[in-house]
DNA sequence: TGCGTAATTGCGAACCTTTGCAACAACGGT
DNA sequence: ACCGTTGTTGCAAAGGTTCGCAATTACGCA
């Protein structure tokens, strides 16, 4: 699985470790199915070795974060998180009403991060980016 | 103070209770000083009624941020409070290095939301709109 | 291959936020 | 002005998330 190398490599390069626990969070979230809440990948975590820590999933989950090597993604007050497809980026909308996610290409938002790049000097961190709002199925009828 | 007793309005008009701990927070996030910590709104009831209560506080700003008389701006990983000036909506791009929040005027993302309307019939929430990212200040030199 | 260093883990405790529930109080009707 | 109804509060307890620290372990180097 090529994406799940490329963050190993990562990792290596930027100098941290790779650990059992890693390893282990990231090929759950790699072969999770979309977006999996911190609960999940400590559960699944669980099954493989029984002495991970909830702690520990926290700390990974952010490093990989902060890695980029995944995505963040606030689902309903929690936050949810999912493999960055390096290829493939896209953006999330969620629905505040049956909390569905929906993807969105990224050249929605390409012109808007120019803007703020000439207007402001903003380098915006739009792959960390959802928006909420009301889907089409939640939509008050009456349109 | 209009927009304060235009909340007000808001409260007794969807049959809510104006109890003075409601008063309370709403006061002081109207004249707070732009996004406040819930710990900060807190603090400052203290100072006012004593035995106000954190759970109070939540409950109201949450209460508050659904009527839409305050707006939530996540800066950092904590949220924060304003109130919602009807006149002049912004948005808010904070900056994850320093934690600065700076505003960002409503046309920026009018052409945006259009798109997602026509696209998706996706109707976002760009009242409760926050751009991650790094600011002109925290760049890393050499540009 | 074995050693030393420094990052990482696991645990507990702390912190932040939400929830259940009995007591209280705002509001509408009298 | 008082009463009853029902939303709200304060408290305490339960999540959810982060942090400090000693023990552990990955990695670079001999």
């Amino acid at each position: 699985m090529a994406k799940y190398e490329e963050a190993i490599q990562t990792l290596r390069h930027q100098g941290h470790r790779l650990t059992p626990q890693r390893l282990l969070v990231l090929s759950i979230v790699a072969e999770g199915d979309g977006h999996m809440g911190v609960d999940d990948v400590f559960q699944r975590s669980k099954e493989a070795y029984p002495y991970m820590d909830i702690a520990t999933v926290y700390r990974t989950l952010h490093l990989f974060k902060d890695l980029g090597v995944v995505t963040e993604v606030a689902i309903g007050d929690r936050l949810h998180y999912e493999l960055t497809d390096p290829s493939g980026r896209h953006h999330h909308m969620v629905c505040r009403m049956c909390n569905g996610a929906f993807n969105l290409g990224p050249h929605y938002l390409e012109e808007f991060r120019r803007t703020l790049i000439s207007d402001f000097s903003f380098e915006p961190d739009l792959e960390h980016f959802t928006i909420t709002g009301v889907c089409a199925d939640c939509q008050p009828a009456g349109g």
